[in-house]
DNA sequence: CTCGACTCCTGTTAGC
DNA sequence: TGCTAACAGGAGTCGA
């Protein structure tokens, strides 16, 4: 699913929109629309204008519009962005195969003849004008270590729930958490204030290393771990069966010989 | 503050 | 073989 390494791509993708004049909207899709977005909010703030730049924090991906507004979307778990027919990540864990135009929530159509669409199957994603960003925590990829350590030492929470909270730490998702707890060799269930400063320290340099490798390899489903994530997997390290068990109601996986304790 | 339980959604898969 | 029920997870809400 499009974590923040996926949205980073989408962000990407989305740079070919910029400065193309917007000439036309579907937004047919209501419950698509969050907050108080409406069609003609929509209308009102993209008709005629540009968009002219495209940023992302977590896995919240923000085009700022030439009039002032910025559109915000989100992609939940199989959505991904179509810019001019072409998709910056094809392959999505968890989203169909299939590319089905019935599953198109919004699209920008520009002067050219082109267009930028949110394709999403299951509609867990969502488009909003203006969203508020003052609850997004730090972005994972530019975290430093001593916000990581903030964040850790000032909850008793599992470290897993601390790390794909949103409010701290920004677009970490559910499989790119269990590939870096595991690589950390850290127990998801650990009380997050339970790390000493060196395994904050050892779980910095496997986040950072995490997801700069993911980045260049092309998504959160590279991952050592992901293609053991399922039941009766084996951990690649060790090749004795994966624990299986939820985390802040996330099916988690971990190796009950190395992120133990 | 923190927790679990519940909601949304729908394509895929496990299991009878 | 064919059906149904459970599952997947991002994000929000709610009550304990």
């Amino acid at each position: 699913m499009p974590e923040g390494i996926e949205v980073e791509y989408y962000r990407r993708g989305a740079e070919a929109s910029i400065d193309r004049s917007i000439t036309s909207l579907m937004a047919d899709d209501l419950y698509y629309l969050k907050g108080q977005t409406s069609p003609s909010l929509l209308q009102k703030a993209l008709i005629g204008k540009e968009l002219i730049r495209a940023r992302r924090i977590g896995k919240l991906l923000l085009l700022d519009v030439d009039g002032g507004d910025i559109l915000g979307l989100r992609f939940g778990m199989t959505g991904r962005i179509i810019v001019d027919g072409s998709a910056p990540i094809e392959y999505l864990e968890y989203s169909s195969e299939r590319n089905n135009p019935a599953w198109d929530r919004f699209i920008i159509n520009f002067n050219d003849g082109g267009s930028m669409r949110v394709r999403d199957p299951r509609r867990l994603g969502g488009v909003e004008l203006n969203p508020n960003l003052s609850r997004l925590g730090f972005d994972l990829y530019t975290i430093t270590m001593q916000e990581l350590s903030q964040v850790l030492s000032s909850s008793s929470r599992p470290v897993k729930s601390r790390l794909m909270d949103q409010s701290e730490v920004a677009g970490l998702g559910n499989l790119l958490t269990d590939e870096i707890l595991w690589r950390a060799s850290v127990d998801p269930r650990r009380p997050a204030d339970s790390l000493d400063e060196k395994e904050t320290y050892i779980l910095y340099e496997h986040f950072k290393k995490t997801i700069s490798e993911l980045t260049s390899l092309g998504g959160s489903h590279m991952g050592i771990l992901q293609d053991h994530r399922t039941r009766g997997g084996l951990c690649p390290r060790h090749g004795i069966p994966l624990e299986r068990y939820k985390v802040g109601g996330r099916t988690t996986y971990s190796c009950p010989e190395h992120q133990k304790g």
